[in-house]
DNA sequence: ATTAGGTAGTGATATAATTAACATATTATT
DNA sequence: AATAATATGTTAATTATATCACTACCTAAT
């Protein structure tokens, strides 16, 4: 089995066309072209085929993909053939957008535990999750077999949580406290900084305007 | 003046040595190195070096960077010294998530209108902002010269609200709806996925589980 | 059948980004 | 004053990524 490196922005980009897909699927349309799928991302037609072309062959030469087709077999490079246990650590303002966001469910990605330490909050139900103190960790992620665990509390004690959700066994981590987080090598680990869009925004904004 | 061109991933890293800096400042201390930011960020000392390079010599050889001193320079490249007027549409949890994020207030981003058309919503004040109906855009978007507009609502009605911050004279965008948006080639396009980085997550865990 | 038009897959080429190496400059020490 | 240690800025080498150009192949029309 040959393990070329695969570029992230390849993965990126495979995750938007899938959610292309999505919709031309919805439209009934059955074949789809590189050139269509590039026109509706944004990208070039090439970039899409030599994306695709890291993982196998999905079209036919002179005719284009099928839709269906094309869109489950993405879905099964990325993982998604499956579902995913996520625990989300934090329920402020971001963990409840989080935890509401029809993207993910769509995708199988399934909440299967919250925690936060306000005492207001701790007892509350999300979505039919109930809110538990951050001391279950230990107890409650390895119970649910999660193997995702979402970050969302203040900086100063993201560490902290990291720490005790590698403990209690998930692979992947996905962090939005502005923070490096140090976890084992095993473990994924994903950052993701909502004021860093702004600024290439502004970085970009300011070289127009010069 | 030579323009070459910035890689964004460059941008992106200054982002995240600015938000290092920040915390180093805090702490007190005067003078770092490459190699600590580097370690700092997790990322390679000459990558640091090479980022600022593209905007200037900030440092003194043999001794390092002035961490105060350093930061500002940053926070000019990025279009930080300054404040900018944000237009939020949508107020949702996720909208709702970013308005009260203090990383923006941080970095100078203030909101200065919030727009939805849920009559509940519509007259709540969040964070002293009043909350109007989506038609006043084209009416408060100018009178607040507001120059970038965040999109939280849903897909389907995402490219009505872009064409309307448009016409309003924005120029950026962020747009957090899991659409490819059409705007014109001078306004600056940001869009922000969640569900990518979960994707990316799973895909890499696929890789080390199989 | 044959031909024209269209589209996927792919190896070669070009471009971009990262890493490595080094020359230059500063500080501290002897 | 000379030397050792350290750290930047910059050029060169390497690696990674994207684009291009071409071949293979399918469909439909003549």
């Amino acid at each position: 089995m040959k393990t070329l490196k695969i570029p992230e922005a390849t993965i990126i980009r495979l995750s938007v066309y899938s959610r292309y897909l999505t919709e031309i699927d919805r439209k009934g349309i059955v074949t789809i072209s590189s050139g269509d799928v590039a026109e509706g991302v944004g990208v070039s037609p090439a970039q899409v085929r030599k994306d695709l072309a890291y993982f196998g062959e999905f079209g036919i030469r002179g005719v284009g993909y099928n839709v269906k087709d094309l869109h489950g077999n993405i879905l099964r490079i990325l993982g998604l053939s499956s579902e995913w246990s996520v625990s989300l650590v934090g329920i402020g303002n971001l963990g409840l957008a989080l935890s509401t966001y029809q993207g993910f469910k769509d995708r199988g990605f399934v909440i299967t535990s919250i925690f936060d330490n306000d005492p207001q909050k701790i007892g509350l139900k999300i979505d039919g999750i109930e809110v538990r103190p951050i001391d279950d960790i230990e107890d409650i992620v390895p119970k649910c077999n999660t193997q995702i665990g979402a970050i969302t509390v203040p900086t100063s004690s993201a560490q902290s949580i990291a720490d005790r959700l590698v403990k209690s066994g998930v692979k992947a981590i996905l962090n939005f406290a502005p923070i490096v987080l140090n976890v084992p090598p095993e473990v994924e680990l994903r950052n993701v900084d909502l004021a860093v869009n702004l600024e290439v925004l502004t970085f970009n904004l300011r070289g127009k305007m010069a």
